[in-house]
DNA sequence: TCGCTACCTGCTATATCTGACAGTTACCCA
DNA sequence: TGGGTAACTGTCAGATATAGCAGGTAGCGA
């Protein structure tokens, strides 16, 4: 860990384009021995059909047939990240030893695009975001010495590059979480994904199942969704409403 | 970043018993020079009432000074790292020109208990986990060199800390996200989420609106749920179903 | 062959939600 | 004083969910 390194930091929290994030993954990469990296978000705007966001320091090729074959869904990498906090030191010889001919297929192909270790990073937000960024080396099994001085700086630029990510790309799809509901729409919305009726609700907050209905209806209208279930959904995968401290 | 480090995370990751957990932290906040750590987690077993957990190496007077006053929903480190993915830098002098009296008073009494300043790493995982690890100082104002050499490790050591608790912590409430349910189930749910009728569900997978609310009905039955949208947030929260890949 | 699981479907009665009607009260700020 | 916002309430019709009844098929392993 090196002063260095929190120029590495500096530089991705003070981007302003996606161009100065890509250079400062780059640099990032680069100063640590690997060839490739790229960065992959997943906003949860819908559940059928989320956001992704990329930063890629991949080949091109790669990515397109990437992308083609929907490897997303194959690629234990983004499996393992998607469900886990620590990073992910993965070697390409190691992962071919599966049973699942699919991950089999894409580690070989990988192969062919000069993948074939690396280390991965996994985030998640309390807005619901999943992030991962990953550095890759042509070179074929673990260079542990290499991956213990990348883990630490590594996890951390993760961290703030998904914050300058969310400050860059500042479209629509990124402000969705920023409904704001008033105290009480809240409160109902709460009793709602406790799976309480309006009108059970309704008694414990004292006032008529009515006002109950009618507050979870400005909450439908304002997350812009169809029905409670989905408003519940929403509230819960975009943080709106979060597990109580009290 | 010295080889030390990973003594620690290896520490971490192989302790087996709350007092394991609790010497990993500890030394790690020794070797760093500060005075004190505390590391807790929120569960979100329900919204209204989720499950805690905490190790702690302060004051025993503190905490149950903080408890007793419902701190949580007070305390300023707590409500940045709910919400965020970096960590923060504080110190009680800063934190104390604020308009908030609230916060005000929880500062100085913080400062009565020789907790001045400090560092705390959020976390937050695909199973809707909310953790955080403090190191805190008796020092007034902040120390940038000792923050900017315990960031990095800081912040992975507290994912490898919260994957050892969830393993130390085997308890009831760690595997409710453990439900496994079956395609047609996932697939039911998903839609939901989206604000479908189990009729217009019906048209989408080609089967009798009766089949979706019946795999609807075993999904509210495993998570043990009053209703549907109850089910939908658990499922949500819990990371059971996710944004698709595909 | 038996038991288990996933998956599928029909009927009925009641509970609950949804949407559109039409308001009232209180507070804060310009 | 007017305008905005939060909070509150009522009625009614139609859509949807819930809960109980009672089934059927297909595959898989013991």
């Amino acid at each position: 860990m090196s002063s260095q390194d929190f120029g590495h930091i500096d530089n991705v929290s003070r981007a302003d384009s996606v161009d100065a994030l890509h250079k400062a993954c780059s640099e990032l990469c680069e100063n640590y021995g690997f060839d490739r990296f790229i960065y992959g978000a997943r906003i949860p705007t819908s559940f059928v059909k989320p956001y992704f966001i990329f930063i890629s320091g991949y080949p091109k090729e790669w990515r397109d047939h990437y992308s083609r074959n929907n490897y997303m869904v194959v690629d234990p990498t983004v499996e393992y990240c998607a469900h886990s906090i620590t990073p992910l030191c993965w070697d390409g010889e190691s992962l071919l030893n599966t049973d699942n001919a699919e991950v089999k297929r894409f580690m070989s192909e990988a192969h062919d695009f000069g993948i074939n270790s690396g280390v991965s990073f996994p985030l998640h937000t309390a807005q619901g975001d999943f992030a991962m960024l990953s550095f890759a080396s042509e070179q074929v099994g673990v260079d542990t010495p290499r991956l213990q001085r990348v883990l630490p700086i590594g996890q951390l630029f993760t961290a703030y590059l998904h914050e300058s990510v969310r400050r860059v790309f500042a479209s629509d799809v990124l402000t969705l979480s920023k409904v704001d509901l008033t105290g009480r729409e809240k409160e109902c919305l709460l009793w709602a994904t406790e799976g309480k009726t309006a009108w059970e609700t309704s008694q414990i907050l004292n006032i008529a199942e009515r006002t109950v209905t009618f507050h979870l209806q400005n909450v439908q209208h304002k997350l812009g969704v169809n029905n409670r279930q989905q408003a519940v959904a929403r509230a819960v995968s975009l943080g709106v409403i979060e597990p109580q401290f009290g």
